[in-house]
DNA sequence: TCTGGGGTCCTAGGACCC
DNA sequence: TCTGGGGTCCTAGGACCC
């Protein structure tokens, strides 16, 4: 077992909600959600005096004003949320380490193994990160500190909100991981949970020690032996760099009552068409696998796909094959959700590409130098990333 | 009055090719 | 009378994450 790395795991606390309040200080110690509006939303994020009611992200809106009368329900702002991240993840490598693994708006690793002095302890560094998001941008972090990837997530989500906790020591896993409910552990969903409880697996700590490994492939696939050994401490230590491309891109919407009328249902998938190719071309990507897919009335999801022997991308063409798609396989279906959808996604031959094959003086590239244009530009790509993300002033 | 949306990864089964 | 087997791609569904 390496215990070589000191690897944080940081998160903002009821992030959609503390930027709502740090952008609007009236806000604050009042009851809020961040939700959409319509009488099928649901709570995208309460913040902690809503919590305090009982009231969970998923939840139901009407359920959660049930449980508290005077709540507030924000909307949604995307752009503003994803300003305070990228606030978020450029003072972290300004004044902290670049050397960060961007997991979602609100969250990341980071690895500070080379930061670590007798005087600069990883709890000093950590305390340091907390007061740093706080004043510079008004928001509470919790962090997790281990030698793992998976240790230092537990570690954040065990004390929240400004929470710091560190899990080196045996005698650390076994306080702190091994009590907790099986189903706090990191991708130990709703269903595992069912299923691992009714084989008597019911704590973190029934996982590290079980011998029934039949039982734990069957649940987990073929990856079950990282569960396993994931319970016992032992687990991945390398940050991931590289920001990759989206390797699929949907939009979907709820519609405000389910309906089987295909003119309706046509506007909508219209628009979704207009920002899958929006969002398409901003990666600079084609794909060539298309989904229609439908929730009925009883929550059921239907799904429809389509390879193409050709890369599309563009409104027109994708738009002409959902709708052939939606009016052979779901024309009399009363829904309520609709969305579309495409994947197998690959490079537009970006002008980077171009530039790259001049410079060769080859204008037509074999396979293998493709190849190899395709390392470089991977290459140049997370470089000039990282130099993003370490500049901004 | 009635349970979101955007992703990633995995699995099982079938088609097709050699 | 006899119905392989490996590889690859595709489809549909589902678990899980934030």
């Amino acid at each position: 077992m390496s215990k070589n790395k000191i690897i944080f795991h940081i998160d903002i606390n009821a992030f959609f909600a503390s930027v709502e309040q740090a952008n609007n200080p009236s806000l604050k110690n009042k009851p809020i959600v961040v939700a959409g509006k319509t009488k099928r939303s649901v709570v995208s994020c309460p913040n902690y005096v809503a919590r305090k009611f009982g009231i969970k992200a998923a939840m139901p809106i009407f359920q959660a004003k049930s449980l508290c009368k005077n709540l507030i329900i924000v909307s949604h702002k995307f752009h503003l949320y994803e300003e305070y991240s990228e606030k978020f993840i450029n003072l972290l490598s300004e004044k902290v380490s670049n050397r960060i693994e961007y997991i979602s708006l609100d969250e990341c690793y980071m690895d500070v193994t080379n930061l670590v002095t007798e005087k600069r302890t990883p709890l000093v560094i950590a305390q340091k990160i907390q007061n740093l998001v706080k004043k510079e941008l008004g928001l509470g972090t919790s962090i997790g500190i281990s030698y793992n990837k998976f240790l230092s997530k537990m570690g954040s989500d065990y004390k929240k909100p400004m929470g710091i906790t560190q899990i080196f020591t045996k005698s650390d896993l076994e306080s702190i991981i091994w009590p907790q409910p099986i189903g706090n552990m990191y991708f130990v969903g709703k269903s595992s949970e069912k299923y691992l409880i009714e084989n008597g697996i019911k704590t973190i700590g029934d996982l590290a020690n079980t011998k029934d490994y039949e039982l734990l492939e069957s649940i987990f696939g073929k990856n079950w032996k990282h569960f396993i050994e994931n319970a016992n401490g032992v687990g991945e230590d390398e940050l991931n760099y590289s920001y990759g491309e989206p390797k699929s891109v949907s939009v979907s919407k709820t519609l405000l009552n389910d309906t089987d009328d295909f003119s309706e249902i046509k506007v909508n998938i219209k628009e979704f068409t207009k920002e899958i190719a929006e969002r398409l071309s901003h990666y600079d990507l084609v794909g060539k696998t298309l989904s229609v897919y439908v929730k009925d009335p009883e929550f059921k999801l239907h799904t429809k796909n389509k390879t193409l022997k050709n890369y599309i991308g563009n409104y027109d063409q994708m738009l002409v094959i959902f709708l052939e798609m939606y009016e052979r396989y779901f024309i009399d279906m009363k829904v309520r959700l609709v969305g579309v959808g495409i994947s197998n996604l690959i490079s537009k031959e970006p002008e980077i590409c171009s530039e790259l094959f001049d410079k060769k003086q080859n204008k037509r590239a074999h396979k293998k130098d493709l190849n190899d244009i395709v390392d470089e530009i991977n290459h140049k790509f997370s470089r000039n990333i990282l130099k993003v993300a370490s500049k901004s002033k």
